[in-house]
DNA sequence: ATAATGTGAGCGAACATTCACACACGTTTT
DNA sequence: AAAACGTGTGTGAATGTTCGCTCACATTAT
């Protein structure tokens, strides 16, 4: 079930529409006029605009497990491969602004469990990469263990969140990756010992 | 300008359904039917869906203001205030988790500029007033100043934010107001000097 | 009697989706 | 080599649904 290159394009073609002016733009109609087909001729590649989504969702599962895999092969300590993961999914929403769109919506997909499924787990196993980050380092004595994991996990991942929501808002209008250096020299300062 | 009593009844029973099934349940015929009057009367206490949300936010405005001058009223350190502050908005986040699902979906809003403003200024607002506290508790050396408060605010904001978010995601299922105590704990330490 | 409120029918737009049909190919059959 | 056929892709019209909203008219409250 490889994609072939009209469902490539179909999937160009809808991140465009969804970075460009959110996730509502993302219909049969517009995203037909972007390619330069017909409406129906959509269904010829994909079953339904659901199905478009999921395959949104699976491109970006995809590069987050290779991103994750890149992680665990690193020789580095702790502190790094935070900062190193912080980092790679902020250069990751700077240049695709659209997946950001998507998986931050979740009040969008309430009444598809198929999507918010999807949508939960992935959220689910970003927070769990980052607390064993941070539960490893504990152990280890590299981070502080006053306060637990998955507190911090959350303060880390909120802010990532609130962070890359407030650029989508304000139209990309500063540089996500600057400010996302600002907020790991802060989290950098407060997970030490 | 006041609001009549039919109208109080429409904004309440719009909160309900938002808070049941999510703002996508939020139609003019659900509305109606859960009132017990025909779609068309809704018009006659309201111009428009988009003003019924209008009003909703006004609502959390308001409250929100309340809190504040509650909050500056205090004569309390900056530690308890910020406490104070983060336990009241879990709180009234638990009673009112409609109003979390329409302040967090930005991305509904995107169309709108009258609502997208709305939303994000309460937004900002709110950020302000961590800001504030933590920027104040720094001078006076309550708060560590080794990390800058603007870094700081998006860690606790952005925290409150994912919790109510996931526990809106899993319906309501584990207690909020606890969870929020929990983050406060990490919250106390970490920006303890 | 007047104003406030409710009713029921309906409008126009948007939306995802379906369907019968057409055309361009490459492959197979005669 | 010509005819037949399958397959992938596109077209245009249509369907069914939902939605916000309007309007002429009726009922109720003051």
């Amino acid at each position: 079930m490889k994609t072939t290159k009209r469902q490539k394009d179909i999937i160009d073609a809808s991140i465009e529409l969804i970075a460009e002016k959110g996730i509502q733009e993302l219909t049969i109609k517009n995203l037909s006029k972007k390619i330069g087909i017909v409406e129906s001729a959509i269904y010829r590649h994909f079953k339904s605009k659901m199905d478009i989504l999921i395959s949104i969702l699976s491109l970006f599962r995809e590069s987050k497990e290779m991103m994750n895999k890149e992680l665990s092969a690193l020789e580095a300590d702790y502190t790094e491969k935070l900062k190193q993961m912080l980092q790679k999914r902020f250069t990751f929403f700077s240049s695709n602004p659209a997946i950001a769109a998507v998986i931050f919506s979740e009040e969008l997909f309430r009444n598809d469990r198929r999507l918010s499924d999807f949508v939960y787990k992935i959220m689910q196993y970003n927070q769990k990469v980052i607390i064993d980050i941070l539960e490893n380092g504990q152990q280890i004595g590299e981070f502080r263990d006053d306060v637990p994991a998955k507190e911090l996990a959350f303060m880390i991942t909120g802010a990532l969140r609130l962070v890359v929501t407030q650029w989508r808002i304000a139209d990309y209008s500063f540089d996500l990756q600057e400010e996302g250096r600002r907020l790991w020299k802060t989290i950098e300062i407060l997970i030490q010992k």
